[in-house]
RNA sequence: GGCGGUGUAGCUCAGCGGUUAGAGCACACGGUUCAUAACCGUGGUGUCCAGGGUUCGAAUCCCUGCACCGCCA
């Protein structure tokens, strides 16, 4: 017999920066689909990656001194890296610069173009040249790239038009036939008053950006990024390749996940491409919300990101998780402060279930030798337990079906207030001395038991934590299927197997009102790195500064520093330096400057730059 | 300017025509000692944004206004 299958994907992120709390938030949550149907026992195929073209992203490699190859790589590196460590399950890893999706792209557009959807015809706007980007009228800063505020100038430029103003009307009648098109309904009824307005056709080539895929019957045109983006959903399934068995088995896509911000790339534009491919749409673009803080967007350049990996050192990639499915409904916009991650871990994860396991543990340990017991007595409290937890887990179905897994997480916390209670009420520590050794084996079996179940439905959204609890359960082999909700038990004689503390207390000091002393929390929001300097040169018509190309370790950059007159450049290159490296990246004498370097001055107004005393590796810490 | 959304306990939110309006967190008191100063129980708090209307009955439906947010122009 066939296995459903459940086909998910997260949006390509553009590796112009790395992951952050958004990216991953949105790839926690396509992760925590793609586990829990892989309970259920359908075949999944799990989709993630990068959008790797782009006049931005050459850009950025060339500012730091990259090929957009060299620079492309190292993002991939570090997004993967990410990705592993949060438990990321993706079955394929998709890159636009990639020849398999390269190729599919120029498929698809050459079929389009055979097809009569595409167009020659000519755009024009107000272009950056270095941006390699056109404004509108109304975009421009005082005339100005709002992006680099240098001079645009008005140009036209010969594309190729997608004919997206064929789909105004089969767009609304299957989006009105499909409700589940748009998910949540708010998103739905905007990408509906979009489309009523009417659709244009839209640009889908450039002649001036260099960075992307050729256009197959007109190279020099490359392909817009959007739709190359777009094309990763089925040219990593072998779309119009020969290894295509992946598209036959897969598409269309159960769920696009994405941004609130590319809703239109996907509820209009995509599924009008597919249409004019003649091919089935997706069953749901899911749009999710974003994470602000204080009310406010997260944005480099208000320095505010949420760095996963600080969060994750500090308190365990389960607890990042967690926070990021439970604390905010899918779909809407989710406020991140310390203080409520805080608060979720301590109160959710440290109190209630990791306190629940360690004294079940303990209580086994203590009383049944370890060993989980044969049951006899089933009375009042244990058949009420139970009603709940087969009562959850019908809600933990639904809230999943219904898209909203933050729903689905706090009926498991059902499970674990009523264990918690379970516990109390039957005073298993009071039993032996009482003689009731029957009754004692039972609460302890029962109490063993319905950890077993928790492993099993918290594995899709903490599955470390799942895993533990496991272990401790005493399992050799983990066992996580959903059938095994109902059709196993936890065998008796199983040996438990006390480990670490789930969730250890974590103490964080409570935010202190603005004094002129600073505290160490302040000096902490400083990454002070050693940093061994690579180049040197003099900039021109500047008699102070130099340009620095320095080697972080984790990654190259160049700064700009002030000390021309008192370093010359051969003399610095070798140096171990100290610099800031998370400074707001600041354009001086027209170079980016990405991080500080740090050196004295005295009143005699001799400079010195800091260096270290005795030999560290680039990228050490200095605090 | 057009379309849409939101406004409920100190905080985050649920309820969307029907008994004294709910949950979690926070707070207070009590219980308990197996446990990570944890867990369990009890408790209080609300002009349900404002005003008007429909109805036997409205936080819930309709209208107006205010505030904030989103999409579009």
């Amino acid at each position: 017999m066939a296995k459903n299958k459940f086909y998910i994907t997260t949006p390509i992120y553009y590796s112009n920066s790395e992951p952050h709390i958004g990216t991953a938030y949105c790839t926690v949550v396509a992760d925590t689909f793609a586990r829990y149907y892989r309970l259920r026992d359908y075949d999944v195929f799990f989709l993630t990656g990068l959008d790797e073209h782009g006049p931005k992203l050459a850009r950025s490699a060339e500012e730091r001194g990259y090929t957009p190859k060299e620079f492309v790589d190292m993002m991939a590196e570090k997004f993967i890296k990410t990705w592993e460590r949060i438990g990321i399950t993706n079955d394929d890893f998709i890159r636009t610069t990639q020849e398999r999706h390269e190729i599919v792209v120029q498929r698809v557009f050459q079929k389009l173009y055979e097809k009569g959807y595409l167009y020659k015809g000519s755009y024009a706007g107000w272009y950056c040249t270095p941006c390699e980007t056109y404004w509108g009228e109304d975009e421009l800063k005082e005339g100005k790239c709002p992006n680099c505020e240098r001079p645009v100038e008005w140009l036209e430029e010969e594309t190729y038009y997608f004919k997206l103003s064929l789909f105004s009307e089969p767009l609304l009648k299957y989006i009105e036939e499909h409700p589940e098109f748009v998910f949540p309904e708010s998103r739905r009824n905007e990408v509906i008053s979009f489309i009523k307005q009417g659709l244009k056709d839209i640009s889908a080539t450039r002649s001036t950006v260099k960075w992307g895929v050729l256009v197959p019957f007109d190279p020099k045109h490359t392909v817009y990024v959007w739709f190359d983006a777009l094309i990763n959903y089925i040219s990593a399934l072998g779309y119009l390749r020969e290894d295509n068995e992946r598209f036959d088995r897969y598409w269309p896509a159960d769920i696009h996940l994405i941004g609130k911000d590319i809703l239109r790339f996907h509820a209009v534009i995509w599924p009008a491409i597919l249409m004019a491919l003649d091919l089935p749409l997706p069953k749901t673009i899911l749009a999710h919300g974003f994470w602000t803080i204080k009310g406010g967007k997260i944005s480099k350049s208000k320095g505010n990101r949420v760095d996963p990996h600080e969060l994750m050192d500090l308190y365990g990639v389960d607890a990042l998780r967690y926070f990021l499915l439970r604390e905010v409904p899918l779909g809407l916009d989710g406020e991140y402060s310390e203080s409520s991650f805080h608060r979720r871990y301590q109160s959710d994860l440290a109190n209630d279930l990791g306190n629940l396991l360690n004294r079940v543990i303990t209580v086994t340990e203590k009383y049944t030798e370890g060993k989980v017991p044969e049951p006899s007595l089933h009375g009042e409290r244990e058949r009420e337990l139970l009603d709940i937890i087969e009562n959850s887990i019908k809600k933990v179905e639904s809230s999943m079906e219904n898209l909203n897994p933050a729903s689905a997480l706090t009926s498991i916390w059902e499970i674990v207030q009523s264990a918690n209670r379970y516990i109390d009420q039957s005073a298993p520590w009071n039993l032996e001395k009482m003689g009731k050794r029957d009754l004692l084996n039972t609460v302890i079996y029962t109490l063993l038991e319905t950890l077993r179940k928790l492993s099993i439905l918290l594995y899709p959204f903490i599955p470390d934590t799942a895993e533990k609890i496991q272990e401790q359960l005493g399992y050799k082999d983990k066992q996580f299927a959903w059938d095994l909700l109902w059709n196993a038990k936890i065998p008796v004689g199983q040996r438990v197997q006390k480990g670490k503390v789930l969730f250890p207390k974590v103490d964080i000091k409570e935010e202190k009102e603005e004094t002129s002393l600073v505290n160490i929390n302040d000096f902490q929001k400083l990454d002070l790195r050693v940093a061994k300097v690579l180049s040197a040169r003099k900039i021109e018509n500047s008699d102070k500064l130099l340009l620095l190309e320095i080697d972080l370790g984790f990654e190259k950059r160049q700064i700009v520093a002030g000390i021309a007159q008192f370093y010359s450049p051969e003399e610095l290159i070798g140096k171990k330096i100290i610099v800031i490296a998370n400074l707001e990246p600041a354009k001086i004498k027209g170079y980016l400057s990405y991080g500080m370097l740090l050196a004295g001055k005295d009143e005699k107004g001799n400079l010195s730059i800091l260096t270290v005393d005795k030999d560290l590796s680039p990228g050490a810490k200095v605090s």
